[in-house]
DNA sequence: TAATAAAGTTAGGCTAATCTAACATAAAAA
DNA sequence: TTTTTATGTTAGATTAGCCTAACTTTATTA
């Protein structure tokens, strides 16, 4: 059984891991995440590595076993399942859901964790876009890429914009674009990345500009398996 | 802010307070209840003290403060609240939702527990028939009354039996009662304490022994204002 | 009422998780 | 390549919550 400290400690981690598209951590960088001083956070690895939770040299950098991994991702699993739980349920602001979310994940009941699952339909991304872990383990790609990211050809999912100014939001309601909705990457020229998407059957020219400002997630990628940070690739 | 820790501790006390039906309690009893030595108690006595949540003199009787007793109101609330949620919306069984309740007692989110009792339908009593205490600290009585402790003219509520053999139960059955049904005593025996009562519009006679073994709670009082644990001053 | 038992207290120790301050190593820059 | 800076480690201390063992006070009972 793990304390709560440690399932931070191993989030952390994961959550270091995912940002850099490396497995590599530093004991500073983790140090900063945890808020907590690097000393600690080498106390900690000692008795971690004991655990058989990370792997680490003296000096060297920080990585996941695979059991280490496997219960952050369980904690992980647990945090974004009560974060959607709230935002649907109980009418939380997508501002409010994390700070419960951080002690809800805590609980150790895995038939809750099952029936919070069912209750919610097993969902596939909580209210921030970010990819809920199912029960094996598994997550699907997310890394906050931009429309302009998606490859001519594949799909995405709106989740966010990251310009919030009016004109910005105006433009993307006269696209007939909003959250949630399947986007279809139909070309994109080459000289100044203009692209053409499919909202709804209705095809539409976007700057590369706007492109950049819209936030997707593209549904079809089992992190590990094709995806990597900056390419997604999806055989649909 | 109060640790886990403290939570229970005050907790304990007003569970050991309903239990006694006195405001007094020793050392050794919370050390009991609580699975730690009487010396571990006695260190958290001196911080809970300081914090003026309890009150106790060297070698005296250990009492909640009024703002020990609000804190402690405050966890014994979430707590069956989140029982009635587990049983209710996720198929936990009565003997399961306890352990889980008690890590998602401490939870702090006002917001949270007030969304969960909207979403329960401000439920006054938990799946085992415990009040739940409502937001401004008041708690229905039940003192794990039985049928045989109702005052002839008042109704009260079946929540459990003591007795469990087959025979008895099938005689439940057979009088038409069953868990949450509402039953009027309408008279006693003087001399047998054979009671005549009313379950759906239907009126049975059943003996004093009958009566010990069906658990039952009085839904309208409120503790400190007008019932003692023997007796019920119910005005309906 | 004096002896015994029960209840409560104190002192000293342990572990988990944190800290500060000083030190060691590795990486970057001059 | 040497110096400087960034990163990582160690030692020693602190706090919360727990323990055991020895002691003190209060309650019980012979």
């Amino acid at each position: 059984m793990l304390s709560y400290t440690e399932e931070n400690y191993l989030k952390a981690l994961l959550r270091i891991t995912f940002e850099n598209g490396s497995e590599q951590v530093g004991t500073n960088e983790l140090a900063n995440v945890l808020v907590v001083k690097p000393a600690t956070v080498n106390d900690m690895l000692k008795k971690l590595k004991e655990k058989e939770l990370v792997e680490y040299k003296k000096y060297g950098k920080i990585t996941l076993t695979a059991n280490g991994r496997k219960n952050a991702i369980e904690v992980l699993r647990k945090h974004r399942l009560w974060e959607t739980f709230l935002y649907e349920k109980f009418d939380f602001t997508w501002d409010e859901v994390h700070e419960v979310a951080e002690q809800l994940e805590h609980i150790q009941s895995g038939k809750l964790i099952d029936k919070l699952d069912k209750f919610l339909d097993y969902p596939q991304f909580d209210p921030h876009g970010d990819p809920i872990p199912n029960k094996k383990g598994e997550i699907k790609v997310n890394f906050k890429k931009t429309l302009s990211d998606v490859e001519v050809g594949n799909s995405c999912r709106m989740v966010a914009v990251k310009d919030n100014s009016s004109s910005f939001l105006q433009y993307v309601v006269k696209v007939g674009l909003g959250i949630n909705n399947e986007i279809k990457v139909l070309s994109k020229q080459e000289y100044d990345a203009l692209l053409v998407i499919e909202v709804n059957g209705v095809k539409s020219s976007v700057s590369q500009k706007f492109a950049e400002n819209i936030f997707v997630v593209c549904q079809n990628c089992i992190i590990g398996k094709t995806c990597s940070k900056t390419k997604c690739e999806i055989e649909k």
